[in-house]
DNA sequence: GGACCAGATGTGACCGGTAACATAGCCATG
DNA sequence: CATGGCTATGTTACCGGTCACATCTGGTCC
């Protein structure tokens, strides 16, 4: 039968519709007999209890709501994927809502309707978030826990949960400058993104800390992350600064675009120019060469993020914000050759 | 204030909840004056309607569920993300449940929670599914429009969405044979997933149809998808079968890990051995060399899924279950030789 | 001027659960 | 044997909307 309801299951098994409900929810004080009775007339109805109903009645809807960029992007799906599961462990189902890139204002769309599905928490993860002074974040953020993912945002009551870019990039740089490395070009995301700002910085920490100056013809933004940005972006400082032996990329794809376009020009990674990459997707340890890069662990943020809202709900505290950082380690395989004190070519 | 119900905002309108309700869903016949002073009660006690009471009373949630493998596979990523999109632009919200490997009854679990929260949909992307008989699917069925992507199971009164695998490895084996190709081994993915049994036929029409008899030897199964099992894979095949030519892996990261295997041993690609993937990650075009690889369109199949849904949920009618198969075109780059008679070495 | 009609608004029930309290039956206890 | 307390179950209100229908107002028409 569809939709039968708790009071159908009550007739059924001639008892009151509250024994039903406590049946249902294992409360205490129900013989063994009637639950037996009632059970039956579950099944025979093939009853399902309505969670729409419950959350009304309960003020409970066991929800948490995740707004992020297009889950497509493989970072963006592994902090998701945490989410769901940290969520999952603590009894909360995840909504999300994927914005597409381009479309204008998704992130307020999708804002109000979590909140009008009443989500017990929200995590944001929407990089170059244009709702900063929006009352409707911060309406958001009075009515339930919410997290900001890797934004810059200073939201106060809203918790934040970021990659250490800066220190990544400085790592990375470092990591070239310590292999001899006197020419060390970056290429950027597009520096709308604090992830890029930040990770420019630690670029420019890792150069100082080498007592390297710094030259601004060998900084290249890129309009995005992907590949025909690395090529297109390497290929304007082989023009720029033909006497360049490292590149750092503020992206795996933007690394192996960069390699692409060494290549095509007949150039070898590591022997005439090393990479370092940031992200460590997938490939980068079978390609060839291994990509030396900067991990980024995005499973661990949307853990965090739904660990850090669970935590809230149960305390139910309106602690003020809290900031946390995941170091982002350099991982080292076979992209970055040392120079030795021997100039190239 | 926070929780102002729709009666609140009433009250201080000096209207009838009703009067509210009909603003809200900007209904016929109300007068411009009552409709600002209900907004500015609206706006000053911040109200935000409930979806929950008016899914509750409605008996609409405008909700699909989407069941899948672990998202942080690009593959369902992907696949989600193209479910999202469509079911966004037909007014309806995803919720996801993301099977973690490993688990043992999730699938169950997960059917549960969508069915108690009465979704309008489901979609159920979960290869290897072990519902086949289980009365739980067969009930999801029944109650609601229901879509099965990449599965086996043939359940009347779902749809049903797929890549045509088979035809996608057919194409790729024949390929590699127009090649002048003759041995030509593949690497398969574990043989319980439906879609690796099918690339696996259609790797045997392939050679069938260019008049090549098949040989046990050539066909190595792997128990995942990943980049080691392709380089171990790769490694055995150079054992039972060095004289092979050509290798069509299943899934680009099982290729990608053959050419790591290949090129330990010295071996070039594709001069000496020729390499047809499966899937086209990002990285298969710049991959060195740029991988020949079989197309799949999981946005597509995400799409079509939501899209399917919405179609049947605005004709109710009960149709019997439809299958929808989405080709997966051969796309060729650089990592295939052409063999024109002369044997390798 | 009364009947009629349409537009604007109000009233009460209902969706399917949960929560608080009420009640009935039973046993122990002094 | 009356009292009390515990257990099993029932009763009623309530969560916050929507829906169907009732009511009120003013204008039009003959």
């Amino acid at each position: 039968m569809k939709g039968a309801t708790i009071r159908d299951v009550a007739r059924r098994a001639r008892v009151s519709h509250q024994t039903v409900s406590r049946v249902i929810n294992g409360h205490d004080s129900v013989t063994a007999e009637t639950r037996d009775r009632v059970l039956g007339a579950i099944r025979e109805l093939e009853y399902v209890p309505s969670a729409v109903a419950r959350s009304l009645s309960s003020q409970r809807t066991h929800t948490l709501g995740m707004v992020t960029t297009d889950v497509s992007d493989h970072f963006f799906a592994e902090a998701v994927a945490g989410a769901e599961a940290e969520a999952r462990k603590r009894g909360y189902f995840l909504i999300i809502g994927s914005i597409e890139e381009g479309s204008e204002d998704d992130e307020r769309t999708y804002l109000r309707l979590m909140l009008e599905r009443r989500v017990e928490g929200l995590i944001v993860a929407v990089p170059r978030l244009r709702l900063a002074e929006d009352d409707l974040l911060a309406d958001a953020v009075a009515r339930i826990p919410t997290v900001l993912v890797a934004s810059d945002i200073d939201l106060p009551g809203a918790d934040h949960v970021d990659i250490d870019n800066r220190r990544g990039g400085q790592e990375a740089t470092a990591y070239l400058a310590a292999q001899k490395h006197r020419i060390i070009a970056t290429i950027t995301g597009p520096l709308d993104w604090p992830s890029a700002r930040a990770r420019l910085d630690g670029y420019r920490d890792g150069l100082r800390g080498a007592g390297i100056s710094a030259d601004r013809a060998l900084v290249e933004p890129c309009v995005d992350w992907g590949l025909d940005s690395g090529r297109r972006a390497a290929d304007r400082l082989l023009e720029s600064a033909p006497k360049l032996t490292a590149i750092f990329a503020q992206s795996d794809l933007l690394a192996l675009g960069a390699i692409a376009a060494l290549r095509a020009r007949g150039m070898r990674v590591p022997e005439d120019v090393s990479v370092v990459g940031f992200d460590d997707i997938p490939v980068s340890s079978v390609f060839d060469p291994p990509l030396t890069t900067v991990r980024q662990p995005m499973r661990e943020v949307g853990e965090l993020a739904a660990r850090l809202i669970g935590d809230r709900a149960a305390s139910s505290r309106k602690a003020k914000g809290t900031r946390h950082m995941l170091r982002a380690p350099l991982v080292i395989r076979g992209s970055v050759a040392r120079l030795d004190g021997v100039s190239r070519h």
